[in-house]
RNA sequence: GUCCCCAUCGUCUAUCGGUCAGGACAUGAGCCUUUCAAGCUCAAGAGGCGGGUUCGAUUCCCGCUGGGGAUGCCA
């Protein structure tokens, strides 16, 4: 058997569709585990609707989610010439037929038809016209035979097809010369040798008329597999409207590429009960076999999990690298590589769903002003906890190293000498003063973060607010 | 309307005639604990309905119901 060769052929949106990005994955994985050429090409047929930048989006989101290409990207529009050539061949050999109806025409016909209870496809006026290039504006159509099966095997729905009864002659050709979607992608995939065309299941209907111009160019059929819609929380097809359905915006909310790639390869496809899948264990486990049938539902909560399991795996310069666009988002400015930051989202990689979290929980870090959070400060700096913050700002200053282990021991001395207080009375207070919140990571770890000279102006700014408060009680 | 397809926990799925119908996410409870997480333990949770075939159906067949897709001089 010929070796494998898939394609991927988007047409140019502006971004990378999300179905697209699960076809174009399960395509390169199918190319991959097989040894095989994985092809790109862009269907930018319809020109109203293609523009280079727009194509440019597409690669990007590929290039990002860590898909690559052996060849291409190809492009219709540069095959135009390749297209008349081949419908040329087809009116010479009678396969496919001139066409002067008008649109309106057309579809008044139509109208008719299906209210008389009819299947509402082309009725066939021209078919047996015979006319000829002189016939002014016209379409091409393809000659679709009155019966007959025209079916192929799928490799995910199995043997598949249409009765030819079914299928009007489809127009192949637009009346400004230009070919249609469903022939440039026949003629294309087989100029381009592809064994495996893997595609959407909305393709699926389609697919006879495309048997139909296999047949009427005598070529062979490549093999089918059409992947069940991803469809969105409304069980319909993801919507612009309603869906998230750029992969760019994924990236843009934090999303990891391996979370988005190990997240869309489940979405259809099983190996067992493994969940976690890197893009190498998908070149080397995939396959269409265990791709499934029906629509899967692209809900966000495993995608968060899947995000954070592989940002609990992130470190060091990759970690780093990675949220600091989100970090200088947060912070109104640059952020500078630091010690101190560094600890800090180490500490917060098990404790942020995306990158976007991530930076948000480090927002204290970031900016010197604090935003305190109305309900932690009404709860924890009231004006009894003055003296016990008082007590741990003076120790701080006379700290001999600010280090986990040394505020440890500061702090169970305050503690002790108020009483034998539980840490927790000591901590809450302190964190909102660091912090601004009641969430943070250990105490002693956050104020290692923060640093001496802010710890100690935090703990002075919130012994003013506690005692404030005192004031106000007593007036 | 016509054609095509699909149908297991809320969600993603395993099962390829015989299983206590398994796993994961989410959910609830508990443990841990200076908060939040993370981690660990436990719990609850599914074969749409009706007929067949079979010693035996989630699994095979038919019908119904439900859902989806296609019906373009879009891709």
């Amino acid at each position: 058997m010929a070796s494998v060769r898939t394609r991927f052929a988007p047409s140019p949106t502006g971004y990378l569709h999300l179905g697209s990005a699960r076809t174009a994955l399960y395509s390169w994985a199918y190319a991959r585990r097989h040894g095989g050429r994985f092809v790109l090409r862009i269907e930018d047929t319809d020109e109203d609707r293609s523009s280079r930048k727009a194509e440019a989006a597409v690669l990007e989101g590929l290039h990002w989610l860590g898909l690559d290409w052996d060849e291409g990207p190809f492009r219709q529009s540069e095959r135009r010439d390749r297209y008349r050539e081949v419908l040329e061949q087809l009116l010479a050999d009678d396969s496919a037929y001139r066409c002067v109806c008008e649109r309106e025409d057309l579809e008044a016909r139509k109208q008719a038809d299906l209210a008389a209870g009819g299947k509402g496809i082309y009725d066939g006026r021209c078919r047996n016209l015979h006319l000829g290039p002189d016939c002014g504006t016209h379409t091409v159509r393809l000659r679709v035979p009155a019966e007959g099966m025209l079916d192929f095997d799928d490799l995910v729905f199995g043997h598949s097809g249409q009765d030819a009864s079914q299928i009007g002659d489809a127009i192949i050709q637009r009346s400004d010369g230009t070919a249609l979607y469903n022939l440039a992608v026949v003629v294309d995939d087989l100029d381009m040798s592809i064994t495996h065309v893997i595609r959407g299941a909305d393709h699926h209907p389609n697919t006879p008329l495309q048997v139909a111009i296999y047949r009427a160019l005598d070529a062979p059929l490549p093999a089918f597999a059409h992947l069940p819609l991803i469809v969105g929380e409304s069980g319909k097809k993801l919507s612009k409207r309603r869906d998230n359905v750029s992969i760019q915006q994924f990236r843009d909310e934090g999303y990891l590429a391996e979370a988005v790639a190990n997240w869309l390869v489940r979405l259809g496809w099983s190996h067992g009960d493994d969940e976690i899948f890197g893009l190498d264990d998908i070149t080397r486990l995939f396959d269409l076999a265990n791709v499934g049938r029906s629509a899967a539902r692209a809900e966000l909560p495993k995608l968060e999990w899947l995000d954070q399991h592989y940002i609990k795996a992130l470190k060091g310069d990759d970690l780093f690298a990675r949220v600091h666009p989100h970090l200088e988002r947060v912070a109104g400015g640059s952020v500078q590589d630091t010690p101190a930051l560094r600890k800090l989202l180490d500490l917060l990689r098990e404790r942020s769903k995306t990158l976007v979290e991530m930076a948000e929980l480090a927002r204290w870090q970031l900016r010197d002003e604090l935003d305190y959070q109305q309900k932690a400060v009404q709860k924890h700096l009231r004006p009894v906890v003055a003296p016990l913050l008082r007590d741990l700002r003076d120790g701080m200053q006379t700290l001999s190293d600010w280090s986990e282990g040394a505020l440890q021991k500061l702090f169970d001395e305050v503690a002790d000498a108020h009483g034998g207080l539980k840490m927790g009375k000591l901590a809450q207070p302190v964190r909102v003063a660091v912090t601004g919140g009641p969430n943070s990571p250990g105490i002693f770890e956050t104020l290692e973060v923060v640093g001496r000279d802010r710890s100690v102006q935090r703990l002075g700014r919130a012994i003013e607010m506690a005692e404030a408060r005192a004031d106000a009680h007593e007036s």
